[in-house]
DNA sequence: GGTAATTTAGTTGTGTACAATCTTTAAGAA
DNA sequence: TTCTTAAAGATTGTACACAACTAAATTACC
């Protein structure tokens, strides 16, 4: 028993899932961030900070499906908090290099535990969790051709 | 070789491919959108209504993880454009009645290609889209309780 | 029946997201 | 070189998204 409009029931839908879960998983990472004073974007933006130390606006916005638009007022919200630095290349005054600052990589200590309360919060075994992760890696694969 | 931090790499974040492809996939639907002039917030408003012609905002935000700060504006832009209507409830003036229209049961029929074509975005087969589907209900329902 | 607590939407303020556009700088072509 | 084109960020405008709060109506409790 199908008729043409099933593919536009909301529990058809692909996206909607991955949308409302997104949306329901970072409202969990709120209370943990706001004791260390972050938003989930300046904290996915600390990750990549965390792991690199520098980065361009570009290389940023590369890792974290992000467009400069986004991205520059919350630079400059870690800027003033004093996490990162945000200057000029000397080589290409286009681009904008941004650098982990001694008090960002000092954050690094105080986010550690953050994973492991979200952990708490999604309850998958890990097989479930690795089958996930791969599917959605695919997805995003397939997007960037 | 681990080390305590890799939990905070970006690679290793369960929420971050999440927040990625929710965001990546709900950019492949506006240019379609755009065609029917709807948002996709607007978008999966008509989706419910469309199952459903007559529906609260309570219950609408519980369907869409939504809440009234975000469903008002949405709800209002709709009514605006005819789409749906809005109105107290007799019975209990707190709550506010939203009914499809004449349109908006119209504005169906222009819909329903939009899936197929996003369907057609996101490479994955059947198999990997059913599980995908299935895990991430089990963490929304997850979050219910 | 009258007051307190709860429920339902709406409002306000902050922070994303992104399309479109602009500015500056760099690279390429004639 | 000089002019065109491209690239990198920033800005502007629109639309969410949600926390915190407000207002109005209903329910619960005495």
């Amino acid at each position: 028993m199908t008729n043409k409009y099933d593919a536009l029931k909301l529990e058809n839908q692909i996206c909607f899932p991955l949308y409302a879960c997104s949306k329901e998983i970072v409202k969990r990472y709120t209370p943990y961030l706001e004791e260390i004073d972050l938003t989930y974007t300046q904290y996915i933006t600390m990750l990549v900070m965390w792991e690199k130390e520098q980065m361009t606006v570009k290389a940023l916005g590369k890792a974290l499906y992000l467009d400069s638009g986004t991205l520059t007022p919350v630079l400059k919200k870690l800027e003033q908090k004093g996490y990162v630095t945000r200057s000029r290349d000397e080589k290409d005054e286009r681009v904008l290099n941004v650098t982990l600052t001694k008090e960002g990589e000092a954050l690094k200590e105080r986010a550690v535990e953050i994973p492991a309360k979200i952990g708490g919060c999604v309850k998958l075994s890990v097989e479930e969790a690795v089958m996930l992760h791969q599917t959605l890696q695919k997805i995003l694969k397939s997007f960037e051709a």
